[in-house]
Order: C-alpha cells, then sequence, then structure tokens
RNA sequence: GGAGGGAUCGGAUAGUGGUUCAUUCCACACGCUUGGAAAGCGUGCGCUGUAAAAGGCUCGGGGGUUCGAAUCCCCCUCCCUCCGCCA
C-alpha cells in the first residue's frame, strides 16, 4: 500500500523558500509598491493583495530584526568562549537560547504568510502591452497570408478525417474519454513529419534539442511559476503519492534544467528546442471546442526557450526573434494566419509580453491559436535560482518560452489544403519526411 | 525492491564539537605595474543587508542534541557501484 506523501504549505514554504526567493522583486513591492499597484490593476487583480502583503512585509520585517538581533547576541557571547564556560555565561546564553526559540517560530509563521502572498503578484507587463480584460481585447500585430479561397464548402478535420481514415475520436472516446484521439496511417506519418521538421530547422538554427521528462516534481512545478503550493496538483494531471506532476508544456522540465546554477555570460544566450507531450485537465473548459482534436487531453508539442542576458531590451528582441521563426514555419506550412499582442488580461502569471500566433481554420470558419511566444524576463528565474556571472555579481537570467508546432497544426494543414476531390496536399517542406505529397480517401 | 559509498561558496579542494563568524588553488572582476600586453603584486570573489559599515544566513534539504554543529543523532532527496526486475 502506498504511503500518500502529505504536502502541507508549511511543508512547501520549507522546501521552496529556503533561500527566500520570490517571483516578483521584493525591493520593488518596498520601494515602488505604485508599480507593483498598477501591474494588479491592469490585470484585473483584487488590489488588497497588495495591502495584504505589505502588512505582511512590515509584520515579517520587524519580527525578523529581533531574531537577529538575538542571535548577534548569541554568537558574539558564544564566540568569546575557548574552553568550557562558566556558570554565569551558561546561563546567560541560556536566556538568549530560549527568547531565540519562540521568537524564531513566529519568524518562520510570518514568513510562510507572506511568502503565500507574494507567490500570488504577477510579473509586471511590458509599457507596450495592450490593457484589456481577456483575449476579446488582444490587439492584432498582423496579419500574414491570405484566406484559402473554396468553390466547395471545406470540411473540419474530424469529417475530413474520417473520410481520409487519419483520424479517429470515436474509438478514442470509446477507450479514453472525451477530449482524445487517434492520428493513424498516413494522419499519424504526418503528425511525426510535422514535428520532426520543425525540430530539425530548429537544430539547424544552433538551438540545443532536448526531449525531456514528462513529469516534475511539485517543487519544480512551483518553480516554473504557473501554479500557487495550494494548486500545484490539482491545476494538472499529477500523481501525488509520487509527488509528480505531468507537465503541460516541455517548458515545466527544460527551463527547470538550469536551476541553482550560475552560468557564464559568454554561454548566453542558451537556446532549447524540445519535444515533449503535453499532458492538460481542461478543467473549466467544459462545452469549449468538444468536437474533434482541437483541444485535447494530450498532444504533442516542439517549444523553444532561451535563456538571456537580464535585459529587457534583450529578452524583447529575444521574443521578437522566436516569434519570427514561428511565423517562418506557418508560413513554410502555407497557413494565413494572425499574430496577436496579448492584452493584461489574458497574461500568464509569470509573463511580461506574449504574442499569440491565430491560424485561419476554414472548416470552424474562424482564426483559432496553434502558438505563443513569451517573455518571461526574471520571474521564473528567481524561483529557480538561475543565474549569470556578470563582472563579479550574479544576476537573475531572463527567460522566454515559445511554441514551435504542435498537433493543432496538423489539423490546420488539414482544413486549408483540403481539394475539392476529397484529398490533402502536404506542404512541400514535409514531402522528405512524409514520403507523400497528399493524402487522398481509401477505397 | 535490496546492499554499500558519496554530496563543502562557478570548478577543484581543506576541515571528525570552540584558535574555522569555512582553508587553499583555478577561473573571474577591479586596481597597481607596463609603450601595450603577459607575468607579477594588491583587493574582491556563496546569499542577504547597508550610503558605506555593522549585523544576519550558508557546507544537498528538513528536523534534533548542545551554551556552541560542516563535524554528533534522526528523516528525506539526488548521484555513484553492485544485486534483483525490466522496454
Amino acid at each position: 500500500m502506498p504511503i500518500i506523501r502529505q504536502y502541507t504549505i508549511s511543508n512547501h514554504s520549507k522546501l521552496c523558500y529556503n533561500t527566500f526567493q520570490f517571483m516578483i522583486d521584493i525591493n520593488i513591492l518596498r520601494e515602488q509598491p505604485e508599480i507593483i499597484k498598477q501591474a494588479l490593476v491592469n490585470r484585473q487583480k483584487d488590489l488588497s493583495l497588495l495591502e495584504s502583503v505589505q502588512k505582511a512585509d512590515s509584520d515579517y520585517l520587524q519580527i525578523l530584526k529581533e531574531v537577529e538581533n538575538l542571535r548577534a547576541e548569541q554568537n558574539k557571547l558564544t564566540r568569546n568562549f575557548t574552553g568550557k564556560p562558566t556558570e554565569e555565561q551558561l546561563s546567560a546564553a541560556k536566556t538568549i537560547k530560549e527568547n531565540l526559540k519562540s521568537k524564531e517560530e513566529l519568524l518562520s509563521e510570518k514568513q510562510t504568510n507572506l511568502n503565500l502572498l507574494l507567490e500570488e503578484i504577477p510579473n509586471i507587463p511590458a509599457e507596450d502591452v495592450p490593457i484589456g480584460k481577456d483575449d476579446t481585447d488582444n490587439q492584432v500585430y498582423k496579419t500574414v497570408g491570405e484566406k484559402p479561397k473554396f468553390d466547395f464548402t471545406p470540411l473540419d478535420h474530424i469529417d475530413l478525417g474520417e473520410k481520409l481514415n487519419i483520424l479517429d475520436v470515436k474509438k478514442a472516446g470509446e477507450l479514453s474519454g472525451s477530449r482524445f484521439g487517434y492520428f493513424k496511417n498516413q494522419g499519424a506519418v504526418l503528425e511525426m513529419s510535422v514535428m520532426f521538421y520543425a525540430f530539425t530547422k530548429l537544430i539547424n538554427k544552433g538551438f540545443h534539442g532536448m526531449v525531456p521528462p514528462t513529469m516534475v516534481k511539485s517543487k519544480t512545478e512551483w518553480a516554473c511559476g504557473y501554479t500557487s503550493n495550494k494548486n500545484l496538483f490539482n491545476a494538472g494531471y499529477s500523481s501525488p503519492e509520487d509527488d509528480l506532476i505531468f507537465i503541460s508544456s516541455s517548458e515545466h522540465s527544460v527551463v527547470p534544467y538550469h536551476s541553482n546554477e550560475v552560468l557564464s555570460e559568454k554561454d548566453l544566450p542558451i537556446k532549447y528546442v524540445n519535444f515533449s507531450p503535453c499532458f492538460r485537465r481542461e478543467a473549466g473548459t467544459y462545452g469549449k471546442d468538444t468536437r474533434g482534436l482541437f483541444r485535447v487531453h494530450f498532444f504533442n508539442k516542439v517549444e523553444m526557450n532561451i535563456f538571456t542576458l537580464p535585459d529587457l531590451k534583450i529578452s524583447d528582441a529575444m521574443c521578437e526573434e522566436m516569434l519570427s521563426i514561428e511565423e517562418e514555419i506557418m508560413q513554410e506550412l502555407g497557413l494565413h494566419y494572425q499574430v496577436m499582442k496579448c492584452c493584461t488580461g489574458d497574461l500568464p502569471q509569470p509573463n511580461r509580453r506574449m504574442y499569440d500566433i491565430n491560424t485561419w481554420f476554414p472548416g470552424q470558419n474562424n482564426y483559432r491559436e496553434t502558438q505563443s511566444c513569451s517573455n518571461c524576463s526574471d520571474y521564473q528565474a528567481r524561483r529557480l535560482n538561475t543565474k549569470v556571472k556578470i563582472g563579479n555579481e550574479n544576476k537573475l537570467v531572463h527567460i522566454l518560452n515559445a511554441t514551435v508546432i504542435t498537433d493543432r497544426a496538423v489539423l490546420a494543414i488539414l482544413e486549408n489544403h483540403q481539394q475539392p476531390d476529397g484529398s490533402v496536399k502536404i506542404p512541400e517542406c514535409l514531402w522528405a519526411l512524409t514520403g507523400f505529397k497528399e493524402i487522398r480517401p481509401t477505397l
């Protein structure tokens, strides 16, 4: 019988906060709280959070001061003992010890309280990020290509996939439940080809290849900054008795790869391209995209993660560079898309900025998200403790993540490149990998 | 799953209860020197804190014993070597 380990808040505060690393720079909170205030307002968050954090911080600092003074007294006393202390010295030392014990308990309480509030504070959005309440306020940054014209009614990927015998959602529903699917026959070959095409493209651009673990410890997941302590095992799929959480993106096991490291300035930027399955509970999306393989609990993804010097100009420029790689791929696949500049209300907790690529899906008669591209600046690096030595100083690096390709792009290829005779043309860049140039209905 | 051995500030190391509030070397930064560099010399070089100090924390993580812990005790994690199982 497995022993279910208890991961209480205090347990995590000990695991995760021992180096006193937060998500935002605590000095911003102490010296320029108006910056945090504006970030919370722009992100549609409750302002009472700021007041609670400030109160918790001043409580904490007060006790910290008392504890440090007692420790200083204790150190002063015991460092003077060269041999056996006298009775008087002993009793003085014992008094300090007792005082210290009760104060330290209080301090640990205050620290946990502060940390639980601090981890709720999101990254500060870049100045040019549009202010808005949710994804409906995202702005079109650019539009590339044109909607393909059909002189017939285009099918969506499910109908196409069934006719071509390359997708099966029904059987997946029976065996695994809703939000699962099979790629099969030429569909399976196409899926793997798309992944490998994207993966090798980035390898050729100098990225380091990674096939990372698909499960991480709860502590690792916490450090990525998407989920607070109390939610760790419920936000995604997990196996609490093993203290493991399934990754929702390779970012969750690749970005922590350099945790607790001090990198060399000359090694930056470090660029990774990862291939991994992604697992998502999709809790709270009941009723959305229930048809087909668009929103599933499991899919494959090629992702890029980049570590740069801690300079917003450098990391923001890298963000644009990642976006251009994503666009290059979509153009080679012959897909029409819009790049969206995501607004403050749509920005995930660790993000300073984010672009989404929304690709045209003729079967849905709509643009749908296929990629995103984010700069998390030093937000994740602070918890992960990933630094770079600049001169004789250790500074937190900047960390970025961006989708290269996912299974959704395969669906986009099917819907966009369908022909009047029911076949699908394969983009030329994939031919060498697929071994076929089109998919025809089997008789 | 079982048996042993390990983990010390970027790397390598010294350190078995109080001259260790962690040693030395390498790398790195700054300064001196130089026509310029190398070498040499000096200073700094884990985290926090401060205007600068002071102070506090730190020897894989957590807890305990003690006036005092890198050092002793307990629990955990990871790595290495073997045995077992296994795609």
